[in-house]
RNA sequence: GGGCAAGUACCAAAGUAGUCAAACGGGCCUGACUGUAAAUCAGGUGGCUUCGGCCUUCGGGGGUGCAAGUCCCUCCUUGCCCA
């Protein structure tokens, strides 16, 4: 049984192991492993790309390893540079703090935190001495630092690159060196530092760390997963919200996300693949999957016969936002902008005249063109587009 | 410090005096269809409007001109090259 966990701790979902024989055999020996996992607090919402590095922390916690979770308050003054093509803009502290909150709340949702061990990277990087630095960087080049992909791309495409930001890997790898760690464990964008911290350990006279890198999924439509882009499924989302996002993934995408994102055996996995045909379905049994690991069984049922409820069925969603309306009556696009469903008259006409808006009185569905109608306000219920309700009601 | 580019709507990117609320694309929105908030197809995408139009927008400010995103001046920002 054991083996066979090691194998998935190994195998699912991984990029790159640094070194793979080395690692199993630590793994096998029974050996209480020291795995150091590093969040930079910039952004206040864990995603679920970053939930799966989480996830495989979890695995290692169950196979009884200690997790040493590294905030690094110290690092994020300078941003790390591995997952954006320009220079990102330091943190004050407060932003720092601020973050925190959030984030051990959301890392809790999948990490058992009563075993993890978190630690601020400040207590030892700032003990440095510009003396201690100094002889650090001799042992490395600007050519070493320059090389990785992402500055690489910037400096042949005339982009800005901070001095700060070639120490990032440094800084990062003096991480290992602080805590001695036995694996490290980072997107695949982060291998160029997770190999710093061995060639640091190196330097200390330390057993350099193992190093494993995860698969990055793609967001939801395919692109890089990115917050700005609105692709991404934060791990705090409401449950409804996570299993529709999924319902919109892209049909190529499914079987990475079951892998990467799930605990679903990979047996299984296949035998899904096999079987059923529809990728709606298999969007189902996914939706509710992941919903389940962030809330309960009971919710990502739940969350499924919602939408089943509102996109099959086309019936109304249970919970519907409530407005109470003062005026007798009001024209159909002062209504729309008041209670929210548009944000200008100008989107209301619109939406109207290409016929996204119904208003449900009763049983009754009626669909009214004309912008210069007026509404007698009385309970109803009006919807725009697919997903948009309000319930009306007077005041 | 010197030289050269560039700054346009959510993003990206055309436009170099009038037909520009501003091409194309991405995103987003709506509809059709369906196997879904997928794919595909179609349409839409600054605000207000008495539906005639009116108002605000192309880094900021000023100017020329009947008319400026487009020309001139100036300032700010960014990048590249040289020192």
């Amino acid at each position: 049984m054991k083996k066979i966990k090691i194998e998935e701790l190994l195998s699912r979902g991984a990029e790159d192991i640094i070194d793979k024989k080395h690692l199993k055999e630590a793994l096998f020996s029974g050996k209480k492993l020291n795995i150091k996992f590093g969040v930079d607090p910039t952004g206040p919402n864990i995603h679920l790309g970053r939930a799966t590095i989480l996830m495989k922390l979890r695995d290692f916690q169950d196979l009884g390893h200690k997790i040493t979770l590294i905030i690094g308050d110290f690092t994020a003054l300078i941003g790390d540079a591995s997952d954006k093509t320009a220079m990102r803009k330091p943190l004050t502290s407060k932003d720092i703090k601020e973050n925190m909150k959030n984030y051990l709340f959301q890392i809790g949702k999948i990490l058992d935190l009563k075993k993890t061990n978190v630690k601020y990277n400040s207590e030892w990087l700032g003990k440095l001495s510009t003396k201690d630095l100094i002889q650090i960087s001799t042992s490395f080049t600007a050519q070493q630092m320059i090389q990785r992909r992402n500055f690489k791309e910037r400096w042949e495409q005339g982009k800005e690159i901070g001095l700060h930001e070639l120490l990032y890997p440094i800084f990062q790898g003096y991480d290992s060196v602080a805590i001695k760690s036995d694996v490290e464990i980072g997107g695949f964008d982060q291998l160029f530092n997770l190999k710093t911290g061995r060639d640091l350990q190196r330097l200390f006279k330390q057993k350099p760390q193992d190093v494993m890198t995860l698969k990055m999924i793609y967001g939801l439509d395919g692109r890089k997963m990115s917050t700005s882009w609105g692709n991404v499924i934060n791990i705090t989302d409401d449950p409804k919200d996570i299993f529709g996002k999924i319902m919109s993934l892209k049909d190529e995408l499914i079987f990475e996300y079951f892998e990467c994102c799930t605990r679903v055996p990979m047996t299984k996995i296949k035998e899904i693949k096999k079987t059923i045909k529809n990728p709606k379905e298999i969007k189902k049994i996914l939706g509710k999957e992941i919903v389940k690991q962030f809330y309960s069984e009971k919710q990502a049922q739940e969350a499924k016969e919602e939408f089943e409820q509102v996109h099959e069925k086309k019936d109304l969603p249970t919970e519907i936002k409530e407005i109470k309306i003062k005026e007798a009556e009001l024209n159909i696009l002062d209504l729309l902008v008041l209670i929210g469903l548009s944000k200008s008259k100008g989107e209301a006409k619109r939406v109207l005249e290409q016929g996204g808006i119904k208003i449900i009185r009763g049983e009754s569905i009626n669909i009214e063109k004309d912008w210069k109608k007026t509404i007698i306000i009385e309970e109803m219920i009006i919807q725009s587009g697919k997903r948009n309700f309000v319930k009306i009601k007077k005041f």
